[in-house]
DNA sequence: CGACCATGATACCGATCCGGTATGAATTGA
DNA sequence: TCAATTCATACCGGATCGGTATCATGGTCG
C-alpha cells in the first residue's frame, strides 16, 4: 500500500530530479529510493517519471502528484503538530459559562489575557443565569463556569477569582441619600428589588444572612433576572436595592450608590469538573491564577 | 515514524471506541491494532483515548487528531485518485494556441466538445498570429495549435481538422458584384488586402498559387493581421480581399462575397509534437478525430 | 573511437516491523 | 465468586526496509 513515506521520497526525487543527491537529502542510499519509487510507480499504476541517463522529468501525472504530495504530507505534519498542540492546551475549544455580572467585572480581563496567551483556542463565552451554572458544568456543557460561589457541589471544583461587597443603589431622592453609610438595621421595611431566589441563590442568601443579625427578614417587593434591570427600577422609585460595588460603574441619572455598614461581600469563583481532561482548561485555569494542587481535587 | 496507516487505525478506532469492532472493519485482529495505536500515541507523545473497562473515549487531542487525521487521509486519497486522472488525461492542464480565423472556424466546436467529455481538466486558450504558432507548439509553449497547415516542420505533427475554399470579398457597388463567380485572371491589377507573408505565410502562399497559372502576382496593396480588419477594409472600398468562405458569416452592410472559379482551398490543423507526454493531449487529438496512428509519428 | 565516468536498476543480506496466535490482567455483571 | 468482556503483552513466521556490492546504459573526453 502507498504510504506517506513513499510520498516524502518522490517530492524529494522530483525536487532534485536526481536519484543520488534526493537520496542523500532522505538521509539513504540511492537504491532503497529508487526501489520505493518503483514501488510507488508500480501500486500507482502511473509512470510518474521519465528516467533518462543523464536527468530524470516528470511526467504530467508526476507534476500532478507532487502538487498533491507536498500538500498531503504538508497537512500530515501539520497534524502531527496540531494534536500537540491540542494536548497541551494551545489549540482547541473551551468553553465558558458566565453569569451577566460577571461581565462586568472578572470575564473581561480574564477572557482578554486568556486569549492573548492561546490565540488557537476557540473559546465559546455563553452568558446563562447563575443557578444552572454548576449543573452546566457538572454537566459538561462548558468547561468552566464564573458565577457566585454556589458553595460545595459535588463533582465541581471552585476557585475565587474576585471578592467584592455589597452597597446600597437608592433613588437620588431617597431618604437614605443624605448619609454616607447606611447600617443594616435601616433596611427593615425597606422595599428591597432583587433576583429571584432560583436565579441567584447566594446572592439572595447575602442579603438574607446580612438582616437575620437583626432579627428581620428583607422585603423583597420586585424580582427581575438582570443587575441592570434591577437598577432602572431603582431609577424609578420602586424600590432599594442590594447589590455588588461594581454595579456603581453604571452611572444612572437618577440612582445613587451608598456603603453598608459591615458590608456583605460576594465572591465569584471560577467553576469547574476536575476530571475535565480538556487541556484548554488547564491552561485556562492557570491563566486565572488558580494553583496546580486545586485544579485537581473536590 | 508516524504514517498514513496508524492514522487509518486510529480513525477506525475512534469511530467505534472499541478495538475489536474497530480491528474487524480493519480486517485485522485486535492485538496489532492495540499495538500500533499505542506506539501512535508514543510517538507523537500525546495519549488520544482513555481506556476504560468497557468503553474508550477520546482525550480533547485525540478529537483534534481524528479531524485532522480524516481531513489528511482524505487528501491522501484522494491524491492518489488524482495521478490516474492525470495519467488517462482526466485531469491535468491543456494549454492550445490557435490563431483568431480558427475561432471562427473549428475551435468553438472542438473546445466545447473537448471541455464536456474532460470537466477536469484546466484548458488554457490563447490567440498568436499563425505563423508563431508552429514555433510555440514545438517550443512547448502549447499542447497543441490550430493554425492554416504550415507545412512540414520538423519535431512536429498535423493533422488536417477543417477545409474550406477561398472566396472574394469585395464592396457592394464593386463592377464584381453583378458576378457569381468570379476567374482568377480578373483579379490581375485588382488592389487586395490581405495579412502579411510573416503573419500567415500559407495563406498568402494559396493566393500566389491561385494566381500564378495565368502569369501575374497578386497586387498587395495593403496588409493587416486580422480577417475581420480586411473584411472591415473591404467595407471601405479600399481594395478586395481573398478570404475564407467562413468569414462570410460576418454579415457587413457594405461587403459581399463571391465564389472563385476552381476556388484554392485553405486547410487548418491541429498541430503537436509528439514527443509531448500530455496525456491530456492524447485526449484532446481523439476528440479530434486524430486517427490514433498518427499521433506518435513525426 | 575507446576508456572512463555518472547514473539508475538489481541482487542479496541482516535488521526491523507487521500481523497472527496465545495468553494475561483488569473490570464488570450475574 | 465465577464467567464474560475487553484490552495489553509475549512470541512467532513472514514481509519489508535500508545497506552493500554489482551490473547495464549512455554520455563525455582524450
Amino acid at each position: 500500500m502507498v504510504d506517506i513515506r513513499q510520498m516524502r521520497y518522490f517530492i524529494a526525487l522530483a525536487e532534485t530530479l536526481h536519484f543520488g543527491r534526493a537520496a542523500d537529502r532522505l538521509n539513504i542510499t540511492q537504491p532503497p529510493l529508487s526501489r520505493q519509487v518503483g514501488a510507488l510507480e508500480r501500486e500507482l499504476g502511473v509512470k510518474l517519471l521519465e528516467r533518462h541517463s543523464r536527468r530524470a522529468v516528470l511526467t504530467a501525472a508526476g507534476q500532478q502528484f507532487l502538487e498533491d504530495a507536498r500538500s498531503v504530507v504538508s497537512s500530515f505534519d501539520q497534524a502531527c503538530r496540531n494534536v500537540r498542540l491540542a494536548d497541551r492546551g494551545e489549540l482547541g475549544e473551551l468553553s465558558i459559562g458566565f453569569m451577566m455580572h460577571a461581565a462586568h467585572t472578572v470575564l473581561p480581563g480574564l477572557a482578554k489575557r486568556y486569549m492573548a496567551a492561546f490565540p488557537l483556542v476557540e473559546v465559546k463565552l455563553r452568558e446563562v443565569i447563575p443557578s444552572s451554572l454548576s449543573g452546566d458544568v457538572v454537566a459538561g456543557r462548558f468547561d468552566a463556569g464564573i458565577t457566585f460561589s454556589p458553595g460545595p457541589v459535588r463533582g465541581l471544583a471552585t476557585y475565587p477569582v474576585h471578592r467584592e461587597n455589597l452597597c446600597l443603589a437608592i433613588h437620588r431622592e431617597h431618604e437614605f441619600a443624605a448619609h454616607d453609610v447606611i447600617g443594616a438595621a435601616a433596611l427593615e421595611g425597606q422595599p428591597l428589588i432583587a433576583t429571584p431566589v432560583d436565579v441567584a441563590p447566594t446572592l439572595r442568601q447575602a442579603i438574607s444572612d446580612y438582616c437575620r443579625p437583626y432579627g428581620f427578614e428583607p422585603t423583597i417587593r420586585l424580582e427581575t433576572q438582570l443587575q441592570q434591570t434591577i437598577i432602572s427600577l431603582v431609577g424609578e422609585n420602586l424600590g432599594i436595592a442590594l447589590v455588588p460595588q461594581s454595579m456603581a460603574k453604571l452611572q444612572t441619572r437618577d440612582v445613587v450608590f451608598r456603603a453598608l455598614e459591615d458590608a456583605p461581600a460576594i465572591e465569584q469563583v471560577i467553576a469547574w469538573r476536575p476530571q475535565n481532561l480538556n487541556p484548554a482548561l488547564r491552561a485556562f485555569l492557570t491563566v486565572a491564577e488558580v494553583p496546580k494542587a486545586t485544579m485537581q481535587l473536590d
